[in-house]
DNA sequence: GATAAAATCACCCAAAAGTATGAATGCCAT
DNA sequence: ATGGCATTCATACTTTTGGGTGATTTTATC
């Protein structure tokens, strides 16, 4: 809005410059409205992108945090016994928790937990 | 460019209705920047969407067409026995074609092999 | 403080996935 | 026609994953 006030402002003081001014105060606008839409986009891929559990999806599927973390985990790539670690629980606790998550998915492989979890907008 | 002319045309044949057509002509120009980006991003989104195997990447990955195949029903949570199935060859063949996948981009894992993949644009 | 849900862990078994090696076939381009 | 590449398949072996069951401990909640 400032933008277009000094754009506007430009033109009425318009010396033999005039057409110069105009010209320039155009491609102001139009790069405005390109980064407008710019930050837009920037704003909404950051809310789709957030790591953190959606309280209200985990809700929904009955799942819990840490069984989203590990989820997340398996995401990654990661293999029970590296999220284990990460976690600083056994890899026998992993499996529980990985048996888990794909009964509360319906799935029966971590490949197909992944696609899931993203149909759910969990990941 | 053609808005540009235009807005501009519109300040020139100015009558009282002068600074309503200025601020009309900033509006536009706002928002022809906006969609301008809008379309950029449509465009580049679709290139990164589309499911054919891009040529000129797997090419760079050296991995063939088959491997692709494989690398995409991986990605859709199919197991060995399910993909052999899909693609009318043996299990055997498929653990071949996976073990030359993931060699090619470098990881140990099916769910890596996805997340990698992905990195690299090709699903 | 009782109860329930979440998180932890173990053990066993079975299935799936992954590694290594070797080999046959078909296709394509020089 | 032949050398290289892609595709196919097999066998043997190891590792990872997944299923089922049961049990202990934390944590939260009423």
């Amino acid at each position: 809005m400032v933008l277009i006030e000094l754009s506007n402002y430009s033109v009425f003081t318009a010396n033999h410059y005039r057409e110069f001014l105009i010209v320039l105060s155009a491609l102001a606008l139009v790069i405005f409205g390109y980064l407008l839409k710019n930050q837009v986009n920037t704003r909404s891929s950051l809310l789709k992108r957030k790591q953190l559990p959606d309280d209200e999806k985990l809700a929904l599927l009955q799942m819990s945090k840490r069984e989203f973390e590990v989820l997340a985990k398996i995401a990654e790539g990661k293999s029970n016994s590296e999220i284990a670690d990460l976690l600083f629980v056994s890899e026998n606790t992993i499996k529980t928790h990985v048996s888990n998550i794909f009964s509360k998915l319906n799935v029966k492989r971590r490949t197909e937990a992944i696609k899931q979890a993203k149909e759910y907008g969990l990941l």
